[in-house]
DNA sequence: AGGCAGGTGGCCA
DNA sequence: TGGCCACCTGCC
């Protein structure tokens, strides 16, 4: 294992810094690494045959791996080191403590949870970059997590500014408002490339609506969020989930709905219907909740798997 | 080979 | 409110 580890080519981007640990992240399995990075949350990591995942996010580039005793470690393009050291405590919202809070869900009385949240330990809500996760959860309809992530690195390769040798961030909204509807909807992006244009126009239009909307209590958030073309309450709630670490969102897609009629005997109800459910059965941390049974019907195989 | 896909918006009763 | 359908097109 250390050996194809050491054997393994260093990806492009330079020279690349030692492996340290990610400061206030306790160890983890494969499984939840997987299931933070590549589990729907984010859709610019990439894992390489030997497991090691490979990200972007703002002008930050980092790969993570797991150390022999689980312990999550990083690296980066020396040239960036010390920007992605101070960026990955955020990131990773290492300060959420997520472990210490996933214990006031309600799992004492609902078994499921408790086996959810046994198997998948240590599993993280992602603090994200707002405007990235806009963008992410706006090419997200229809779509499944290997096509997302297609059209997110098509997005960046042709249209994004390089942070390190082979490397390109995602375009900014201000540099979306300025390509055409025509050069979006060749990154794969569909009826999606639509939305994604006017979003733009609008935020060029209104100088600070996103931070403004991020800084926003999270009702008033998902209301202005609404208000964008293309933007609807389940895409608004993953922004404000994976991107604004609003914890009591609860983001309700086919998946869940199928998940929810499963697990707690909620066949025939709808979106609106679940959305109240969650929110009112797991309380205000339903988005960490959710992401938990994610994880379990994914290892059921009745979810997608990414690449 | 052809349907389907991790939503949204618009239109109709 | 509630249901239905078009929207693009790459992938299994």
């Amino acid at each position: 294992m250390g050996k194809t580890r050491e054997l393994s080519r260093p990806p492009a981007g330079g020279a690349w810094s030692a492996w340290r640990p990610i400061p206030d992240l306790a160890a983890l399995s494969a499984d939840v690494l997987a299931e933070i990075l590549d589990g729907g949350q984010a859709f610019r990591w990439h894992r390489a045959a030997d497991g090691t995942f490979l990200g972007v996010w703002s002008d930050n580039i980092a790969q993570v791996r797991l150390a022999t005793e689980g312990q999550p470690e990083w690296s980066a393009p020396l040239a960036l080191e010390a920007r992605v050291a101070r960026a990955l405590p955020e990131y990773f919202a290492t300060g959420q403590l997520l472990a210490t809070l996933a214990d006031t869900l309600p799992w004492r009385s609902d078994a499921h949870l408790a086996r959810c949240l046994a198997d998948f330990r240590g599993l993280q809500i992602l603090r994200q970059p707002f405007g990235e996760t806009l963008l992410g959860f706006l090419c997200s309809a229809t779509k499944q997590i290997v096509q997302i992530k297609q059209m997110l690195a098509l997005l960046a390769e042709r249209h994004g500014a390089e942070i390190a040798p082979g490397h390109r961030r995602l375009p900014t909204w201000p540099e979306l408002a300025a390509i055409p509807e025509e050069k979006l909807r060749a990154c794969l992006l569909g009826f999606r490339a639509r939305y994604i244009a006017q979003t733009a126009q609008c935020l060029a239009a209104h100088t600070g609506w996103l931070e403004e909307t991020e800084a926003l209590p999270y009702a008033a958030a998902k209301e202005r969020l609404c208000s964008l073309p293309g933007v609807g309450e389940k895409v608004a709630d993953c922004v404000l989930l994976f991107g604004a670490g609003r914890l009591e969102a609860f983001p309700v897609d086919v998946w869940i709905l199928k998940t929810m009629a499963r697990r707690y005997g909620l066949d025939g109800w709808k979106p609106a219907q679940v959305a109240q459910f969650g929110r009112a059965h797991f309380g205000p941390l339903a988005g960490l909740a959710q992401q938990y049974l994610f994880a379990w019907e994914r290892r059921q195989g009745r979810l997608p798997r990414p690449a």
